[in-house]
DNA sequence: TGAGAATATTCCAGTCAAGGAATCAACCGG
DNA sequence: CCGGTTGATTCCTTGACTGGAATATTCTCA
């Protein structure tokens, strides 16, 4: 996850990550339509490599880079934990409310149950 | 998503962003707890505050720190996109297998129409 | 107001990563 | 096997980030 993280904690490199996306390229056409020059495209094409963000294909004397899936899933399992942050923080606010209500007047029912309708 | 990146592209950031979402934790508690002292732990927490990542409550004299969503959130959409991934690339290899085949024999139907269950 | 607790800031030194320029290496076709 | 194309590597310099240590700041409470 960290090395994820620094990888794409770059800005060519994000960008890269947005044209693989898109399609498979060579060095060359990734250092072109960025506007880089082909070594830093390269070197951040390693970069990636090594984070295992991306695969290389030799073909002819080129060489194709693409994404990988597996980063991508992993980094999805990770935030798999957070998609709770917004229902926690609809209960912290909940409570508060509630707090507030019962020091005006007394307790009543639960204002509003079925608020959010479930994430996807 | 750059700045969210970088945030996170550090080891006690990523382990402060991991305490915090179990809770909210004033700055003494978070350098106790990954054993760093409490200028540092100051410096990252501030770091993640300028990144949008987590806000400050103050509290007597201390400031409790916790996780904000929006940018779970964003990073949760941002990855949408790639979700895709995996379908993409199983397409590519039922491609490449369905060209073995017709190169061998001559065409058939499909071999598995629904291999993948839909995801979620 | 003054002491003490909790946190923030500053200064410094060491490290690391990024871009630039030049060069090297691999591979194709003729 | 050679020339040309494509991509990788090296060396260098510079800027940014990190941790350490010391210090400043803020706030509470007696």
């Amino acid at each position: 996850m960290l090395e994820t993280f620094k990888a794409l904690a770059e800005p060519s490199r994000l960008q890269i990550v947005d044209l693989l996306f898109r399609e498979p390229l060579p060095v060359g056409a990734v250092a072109e339509r960025l506007g880089i020059r082909q070594p830093q495209a390269s070197k951040h094409l390693r970069a990636l490599s090594e984070a295992g963000l991306v695969e290389v294909r030799p073909e002819a004397q080129r060489r194709i880079y693409a994404l990988r899936a597996q980063p991508f899933q992993e980094l999805d399992r990770w935030l798999e934990r957070y998609r709770t942050l917004l229902d926690q923080q609809f209960e912290r606010l909940d409570a508060v409310l509630e707090d507030m209500q019962t020091a005006r007047k007394s307790a009543k029912g639960k204002a509003n149950p079925g608020r959010r309708p479930a994430q996807r």
